[in-house]
DNA sequence: ATTAATTTTTATGATACTTTAAATATATTA
DNA sequence: TAATATATTTAAAGTATCATAAAAATTAAT
């Protein structure tokens, strides 16, 4: 699913250009003309960022931003103004009220577009390679949590291990040897066998958590194991 | 304790400027002149933030960055990158780099200062919010108190410690490693078991205090400790 | 100095995970 | 198709880690 970043501007032309960018950046947008419309469409859709522009009818960014600070649920989006001044006065104030960043017009679409990266990179625990992907998995190191068709999957430490391997190069085939190696620790000896066990394990974890019985794994018979990188049988 | 910022600057008016600025805003500064002095001393003091001016002899403030972003001990602290070019080329170029601000120059210690703030207020809500709150975990750094569905928990420091650090970034999995140097201290020595010895005893507390006996810490084998969340990754 | 509070260590049982081995299933080759 | 090789599943025994209680040691408070 593509981040979603909800923009508040009064002025259409400013509203469409932003809308226009940040799409073709890869984002899903949400449109609002002013203050509280903005707030309507936060409540039902919870985007995973909003810029607001400063000077808006009814209701200013700010007190947007207010707002969303002093609800819970609200409370930890992250937040950009956007401001015509660039009175650096006006910077803190935004800054202060609880804002994350703050852009004075006019800029670049190149910054908004990195801001915006940088501030999502920031705000969730996603620190670049801290989670990875691959089709329907997805798996995060610092919470050392898997789920896959967004259902939860639960792994014993060998399993969780094995998963992060092979999902740290999709597609390639690991040796039992290979994972024993990378897994178990170097100079170990265990049966390869036990490998064959994990592998089991893991598939029944997985095979649980989707609703189907998908199967993520691929093994090579006389190769070893990896993930499929296409469609999943 | 004061919250720690590292300022490095090859310009000594610009370094004095800042930490001028900054000290008298509450914080305890750390100053370097170059990115390999700089290096050094993060290493040694890990600075709960770090402002790099881009442009600096022996190494760039990016290449310092990068650094630092590669390293798992460094990987998550806030960093603010100066520059004095305002092509936003560059400016892309620092955000990319994987740095959380970027300020060009010249800019107002007002400015300065609300930055900081705001990158603290998310990447280590501790320092700058009193009250740290997480489903039905509330705590309060000022009174050192803790409620738990409402209903007061009485902690020993430790635990309060431990607790606070959990809610600081609900979800992550600390390492028993990463729980002593973080709450005893870097480079004492006890033993890992008695990490154990105080979560259970937190665990306990908390569960007094639900009414129900729930349990909000979650224990990852092999792993470390951590706070459940709702939220699929 | 005595008491109280907190921290750390140690010990123990419970539990989750790992490994091995044996049974079953599937594929390969003669 | 039979014989062989390889893979998967299951069960059982073994191991390591964790939770808890209780004792010892430290620190703080009276």
């Amino acid at each position: 699913m593509k981040t979603c970043i909800l923009i508040a501007d009064d002025e259409p032309n400013q509203l469409e250009l932003m809308d226009f960018n940040l799409t073709n950046a890869g984002f899903s947008i949400i449109k609002a003309s002013n203050g509280i419309h903005a707030l309507e469409l936060i409540e039902n859709h919870s985007p995973d960022l909003i810029i607001l522009d400063w000077m808006m009818p009814k209701m200013s960014g700010i007190d947007v931003c207010r707002t969303l600070r002093s609800r819970s649920e609200t409370k930890q989006i992250p937040i950009i103004i956007l401001s015509a001044r660039s009175e650096e006065s006006d910077k803190s104030l935004g800054l202060d009220t609880g804002a994350d960043d703050y852009i004075s017009k006019p800029f670049s679409p190149k910054e908004l577009i990195s801001r915006v990266k940088a501030l999502l990179r920031r705000a969730r625990p996603a620190l670049v390679n801290d989670i990875l992907q691959h089709n329907d998995l997805t798996l995060s190191l610092s919470e050392m949590k898997v789920t896959f068709k967004n259902n939860n999957v639960k792994l014993g430490p060998k399993e969780f291990k094995l998963l992060t391997l092979l999902m740290e190069r999709p597609g390639h085939i690991f040796s039992r040897g290979k994972l024993l190696d990378l897994v178990w620790g170097h100079g170990v000896y265990v049966e390869e066998r036990t490998v064959d066990v994990h592998m089991s394990r893991l598939r029944k974890a997985l095979k649980t958590a989707s609703d189907e019985n998908l199967d993520p794994i691929r093994t090579v018979r006389d190769g070893g194991y990896g993930l499929f990188t296409n469609k999943i049988i």
